[in-house]
DNA sequence: TATGAATGAGAATTCATTCAT
DNA sequence: GATGAATGAATTCTCATTCAT
């Protein structure tokens, strides 16, 4: 109201529309969806909470909007094409990295249920995106021989990345708070084991 | 039967708390604590809401007591001294095998948070019991040289089993229907990379 | 079970009725009717709660009979043809002597209510009576000259002895802990005030 | 009148919360804590009963609103330094003057109990205040010769006030429907018997 | 666009009462 | 006569959502 900045900003839909994202990303994720409140989320942006419904509908369709918003960045940062011998590094990096905090916060959020249809089917078709991915990166091929199989191990690396997180948010020690450093090696035996082709 | 066995478990105190428990075990797993009603858990074991106050206090104290109840079998059922070979076979067995059901809602359990001071300690002990064992197989001793890797490398082992349990209830196909024979390759190799002496 | 007279206790209807109009009365005078619940009558009495609707037909019932009950009492012990001089060491007495516990219960029993009508009639009987009595002590008869002020006077005197036993039971000090020596000078001024013919 | 009024109440904040204050003094006063539910209340007030949450966080929030109200209005017009001759006319003044209603339900409150230690400690707060006031009038301080016993004679007054408001509530007649002119004179006797320096 | 007042559905819990033994 | 298991009706409170400004 006093500078013109702070004016703009507190009518910019477009930042409004972020910032309820981004808390509303950290709270699901944390704490499951069901026992997240919109008054949470609104509170945590600082915006009002009315403005939840007005640009998204409902709690339901924030929440799909979260989960579409991770499958865009995981789409986006999630190496395709990526030479197999770096993707054990690679998720290593992600799991316990300097930008951990965001992954992790994407990664749980694909653990989330919120009971919604439409809700679910966004999350299934990012996890099997995320599975062919890494699939391919092994040289699976739709009809390929061993196809089978190979889908099955990178689902199965795939959920164990996901159980590692998990577990490294319910602060079991050692492992919540094991650096880049220590985790790499175990990682590298794990992945390397189960994707070598 | 049906009149003489309803009649007899109708007013029989410890199998109403048993049906209460068995239902809150698997609706807790399936759906979490928040979005489980104490009505659905009650309707589930075909007994009166206010039995779950009567025995169990609260929902609060219900849910611990379902914990309590994961951790009792757990320490029975879990080899302790199992010779490491053994052990990917083990969890093969239990993420897939004809038990597979009931150690799925146990692991989930394990990962269902009530926010509850108590809950959660209940929760992180039976983790760190688990975990214990597993590294107890792989020759970890407090103290021993590598012991902080080896327990690391032991709670990788356990959540990537718990990883598995969750995408496996997600039904990510191939992995959640991959039967016993199937998943038993992948696992032994991730089990054997992570847990190796 | 053991003793013959604990045996012949435990089945004795009339002793059971006893106890829980005793623990009724002590529970409905201090908490009031709706705060109090019929488990605490029962425990207190030291006796399964079914019996409560089994002598009594009900809460409401109960609580009838204590009213009842005090009715009685009252009728008894409370002086009909007492010299008017005498009458306000006899409050006093009542209010703060040895056995003021018991009469303390009774007046507050008189300021509870149930909202059941047949109660209130109950109440509102002994409230009268009880004023009569003092009435006629002044030499009030109906019909008789300044009949009107006199019943007022009386009554005005009742709700006195009332409000002194409810703030005493507020724990307001130096009231509530005023012994018989400390009340009776005040209250032979209050109630002479308000008697004399 | 109807329209724009309502339109204006039904979105006025203060307005609501002075609503609900009413209501439930009212009812409080009336029918105690625990027999008054919070929809009576809403309802009286002609409000949604979640309001009652938001603006007093709990029932018991509501019920220490009313006291604190109590404790301020009957800070405000009570009489401080009032001189003694003048009490006894203004208490009748006050339990069947044209305004004996409000101060029926304040007094009324103020016999009411939640069993919550925070509402106890206001409610004996008032008392206390109260009379303390009604000590000084009558030339008490702290540590003067008969202090004691001043104190003791100004809690009786104020109890014999609270008793008759209470009989009066209870329809014991002639007492309940005596007017200001009949109640006068008895408790100009009654009060300055006790009062009387 | 943003705010905060208001609403209604639903959740957990308590309680008097009934029933089977 | 006594017990404790079971029931259904309430009660308080929370929460997503809508409305008026």
């Amino acid at each position: 109201m006093t500078t013109s900045t702070a004016g703009t900003r507190r009518r910019d839909a477009a930042a409004t529309r972020r910032l309820l994202l981004a808390a509303a990303r950290r709270r699901f994720a944390a704490d499951g969806y069901t026992a997240t409140t919109v008054r949470d989320i609104a509170t945590d942006a600082g915006v009002n909470v009315a403005l939840i419904n007005r640009y998204f509908t409902s709690k339901e369709g924030l929440f799909e909007a979260c989960l579409t918003g991770v499958g865009d960045e995981l789409g986006r940062t999630v190496a395709q094409d990526m030479p197999l011998e770096r993707i054990p590094l690679d998720i290593a990096a992600r799991l316990a990295g300097p930008d951990a905090g965001e992954y992790r916060i994407q990664l749980l959020l694909l653990l989330r249920s919120s009971g919604d249809e439409r809700a679910e089917r966004i999350r299934a078709d990012i996890l099997r995106t995320f599975a062919d991915r890494l699939a391919t990166a092994t040289g699976w091929r739709p009809g390929v021989a061993g196809a089978g199989e190979r889908m099955l191990r990178a689902q199965i690396t795939l959920a164990s990345a996901m159980g590692i997180t998990l577990l490294r948010s319910s602060t079991l020690e050692p492992l919540a708070s094991a650096g880049q450093e220590e985790l790499t090696g175990p990682l590298r035996d794990l992945f390397t084991a189960l994707l070598r082709p």
